[in-house]
DNA sequence: GTTCAAAACAGTAATAATTCCTATTGTTAT
DNA sequence: ATAACAATAGGAATTATTACTGTTTTGAAC
């Protein structure tokens, strides 16, 4: 008999506020606004949780060249964009994964389960900034 | 007129220890190695210098869902395997960035400057590990 | 080769990001 | 209700990285 998860309010809190967000919130963020719901909650209980969640595939850690990690509640493969000039992290739409690893698989000798991939630029909205500045 | 870069033998070091390595070492590791070298450089030098290379175009940073940033002195595009066993970082073979980017970019408004792919999964090493135990 | 300002340095402090530890609390099965 | 144990809070500890300060090195101009 493997180990019993058993639910707690922060853990389904802390999943709940992520599915409200499309914005790919940090740790520290999650951890801001579930005081508001649960005052005494612990930034240790926060990080906890969001490992455990990704473990369990009920979220996505996502880590980029730019700022802390951030945790996404769409586990459907899809890809991300990062902008270099405000860290903003947005998803793409279309997803190349399951296409890359078969191919990647072909050359090598190790198990493949899982890729991410991720675009780095200029986001639309800095584009916009640019050119008026 | 811009910034005129000085060169600095702490640097050269750090870049020459790199190009030996096929490992994507950390900086921690490039610290100890160094060291032998130049037995009174400091950390910070080593993370100023390792920016300072990654900006300059000479290496690159790579942030992984695994453990500290690591460094790649090859700068020409190629994807990345990632262990979630033992954590080491292998250069995979054949590049898929131009396209992807080319792809991407057809329904994005932003800007893709570039790219990165990491596959996750067991490395060879520890396929074979797993057989035996 | 001397001068001079910018750049880089070592060393240290500070911050950011994350994990670990301990005592306590809450749940589940009996 | 109680035993057994998962999960908790809160803080300490650790790891990873950046920033600051006074000193040294670099490279260009003379």
């Amino acid at each position: 008999m493997g180990a019993v998860r058993k639910r707690s309010k922060q853990r389904d809190s802390i999943q709940r506020f992520l599915e409200t967000r499309r914005d790919h919130p940090t740790a520290e963020t999650v951890y801001h606004h579930i005081r508001e719901e649960i005052p005494n909650i612990s930034l240790g209980t926060v990080y906890r949780n969001l490992a455990l969640l990704s473990e369990m595939g009920e979220i996505r850690k996502i880590s980029t060249d730019e700022g802390p990690d951030r945790f996404d509640p769409i586990t459907t493969p899809h890809d991300h964009f990062v902008c270099r000039q405000c860290g903003s992290l947005i998803d793409m739409s279309g997803t190349r994964a399951p296409r890359l690893i078969k191919e990647a698989q072909k050359d090598f000798e190790g198990q493949i389960d899982d890729q991410r991939t991720f675009f780095y630029g200029t986001c639309p909205a800095c584009m916009k900034k640019n050119q008026s500045a």
